[in-house]
RNA sequence: GGCCCCAUCGUCUAGCGGUCUAGGACGUCGCCCUUUCACGGCGAAAACACGGGUUCGAUUCCCGUUGGGGUCACCA
């Protein structure tokens, strides 16, 4: 009874991974909606490291699921409280419920629980455990016999949960067993710790993927059987939000594209401001809305507006925001980005000089990547060593006619005092138009030749960025090279 | 299988009884711009799963069917 939704004072939300991978797109989704919600209401963002877990716990994913949240931008309050190191209290809650009657010892052996599934399958009864040690004394099993300590849960009536996405749902006490709270060796299972940890964390909103609605009740009975203890355990308010799926409809799992955020970072060239906007989309919504920048959706984030149908993982549009960021980031930021991947393009270092080429080569090549492999394959013509190798196609297109076209550009730009992409393109402009053919015939050959490849910026823009003596130097490598 | 949840264009969604001949975005397909590729602009095709109710009136409310998902550990 005494168990009222936490209402009133500082609202706080959690993220609470557990290191047994990295973190993957889903638990992001969960860290940024909680995260958000936490700076909507000016509350607080805790992380905890669910890592009672030691077999499967390493140190390697804690780290990456750390690095992964920095690169979101998704900084938590407070230090991050690490599961495992709180035991003790776990336990202390368990006596203490031990000691009040609202848990008892099970002598139940592995084997024993094993077979009481298989007759409960074999008669098609649903799979749970029958409270066999609920109401008898521990005296009546085998002296110094190992036990674990299980929740006495209620079993008359029903739980309703006003779930903040989900909506009103109710549960009959009866489709629960009597969960664990303390293994046989003493240690305490993951109910029993995120219970005793949000409580002591403080955690008023629990925002969570939707597999663990079910979890919610069995963990709602152990709340209100502390409170009913000790008060001062109010039900917090949850939030179940459906998870996302691949782009087939099933569940997304790691062998089905649920790769961790570095993934769209190292190997997709994904921005995080781009990943961020995306998973905001997906599953959420304010309006039409699309671009929605960090500041925006502080304003507007609310759980109202997190959709109850889970959501297909659509690589496309997140490439589709991504190319949108891409264009409006700075353009020094994203010559920094993407140096690394172009000098290993290049094969060798490139200076100051050519990070500043990069940089300033960057407003011509970022409206044509959708990330950021894409903008350092596109940035690599500027570093190739002469004579460059020309692709299949750029070599299709310095046949003799070609060549010809090539020849009088070269004695058309030669002359050009004014290196710059203006004066280039009436220089260009006039040797198509005494040819008597359209620009397009004329930039195509000179494109080849200067970048090995039939596509890249502007190519006047490509002349000025290269400068005179490179691009000269790459037009009288063709023309020898013909000779 | 028991229990729980979900259901609008291919995808993400807007819609919270009449304004819906259902809006936006991605993707797709045309056209325009154009030195290539992009960007950008314009336009098109494309959805309320089905069946019952409730109501003067259902995409919106209720029930069922179907479909999808989740969960049933001394894992988290």
């Amino acid at each position: 009874m005494g168990a009222g939704v936490a209402t009133g004072g500082q609202v706080v939300t959690r993220f609470a991974p557990s290191p047994t991978g990295f973190l993957h797109i889903g638990g992001a989704r969960t860290a940024l909606f909680n995260w958000l919600f936490a700076r909507a209401q000016g509350g607080k963002f805790l992380l905890r490291i669910e890592d009672t877990d030691r077999a499967r716990s390493t140190q390697p994913a804690i780290d990456a699921i750390l690095d992964g949240m920095r690169w979101l931008g998704l900084d938590w309050d407070d230090e991050a409280v690490f599961q495992f190191a709180r035991a003790d209290r776990h336990a202390e809650v368990a006596d203490t419920l031990l000691a009040n009657g609202h848990a008892y010892k099970c002598f139940a052996t592995a084997e024993e629980l094993e077979s009481m599934r298989a007759e409960q399958k074999a008669n098609k009864q649903p799979m749970r455990y029958d409270g066999r040690w609920r109401d008898r004394s521990p005296d009546e099993a085998p002296a110094g016999a190992p036990f674990v300590v299980r929740l006495r849960a209620p079993r008359e009536g029903a739980v309703t949960i006003e779930d903040r996405v989900q909506g009103a749902v109710t549960v009959q006490n009866a489709e629960l067993d009597d969960m664990v709270l303390l293994r046989s060796d003493g240690t305490p299972t993951y109910m029993l710790a995120v219970v005793v940890d949000d409580h002591d964390m403080g955690v008023t909103h629990v925002i969570r993927g939707d597999d663990h609605l079910n979890n919610a009740f069995r963990q709602l009975a152990l709340i209100r059987a502390m409170d009913a203890v000790e008060g001062g355990w109010p039900d917090p308010v949850y939030a179940h939000v459906p998870l996302i799926h691949g782009a087939d409809g099933a569940k997304l799992s790691k062998r089905h594209g649920a790769l961790g955020v570095e993934a769209y970072r190292d190997e997709m060239g994904i921005l995080p401001e781009a990943l961020n906007n995306y998973l905001l989309r997906l599953g959420w919504g304010h309006g039409d809305a699309e671009i929605i920048s960090r500041e925006q959706a502080t304003e507007w984030f609310t759980l109202d507006g997190i959709g109850r149908s889970p959501s297909r993982f659509d690589t496309k549009k997140l490439e589709n925001l991504n190319g949108h960021y891409i264009r409006e980031a700075d353009d020094t930021r994203l010559a920094t980005l993407v140096l690394p991947a172009v000098i290993a393009q290049a094969g060798r270092e490139i200076g100051p000089d050519g990070a500043e080429l990069l940089r300033r080569a960057m407003p011509f090549l970022k409206p044509r990547a959708k990330d950021l492999r894409d903008l350092a394959d596109a940035s690599a013509f500027l570093f190739r060593t002469r004579p460059l190798d020309m692709d299949e196609r750029a070599a299709s297109l310095l046949d003799s006619a070609g060549i010809d076209l090539l020849a009088a550009v070269e004695r058309a730009i030669a002359g050009v005092d004014d290196w710059s992409a203006t004066a280039l393109e009436a220089a260009v402009r006039a040797v198509a138009e005494t040819a008597g053919l359209g620009l397009g015939k004329v930039a195509q050959p000179l494109r080849a030749a200067l970048t090995g490849r039939t596509t890249s910026p502007g190519i006047f823009d490509v002349l000025a960025l290269l400068g005179r003596e490179e691009s000269l130097g790459r037009l009288a490598d063709r023309l020898a090279a013909t000779n």
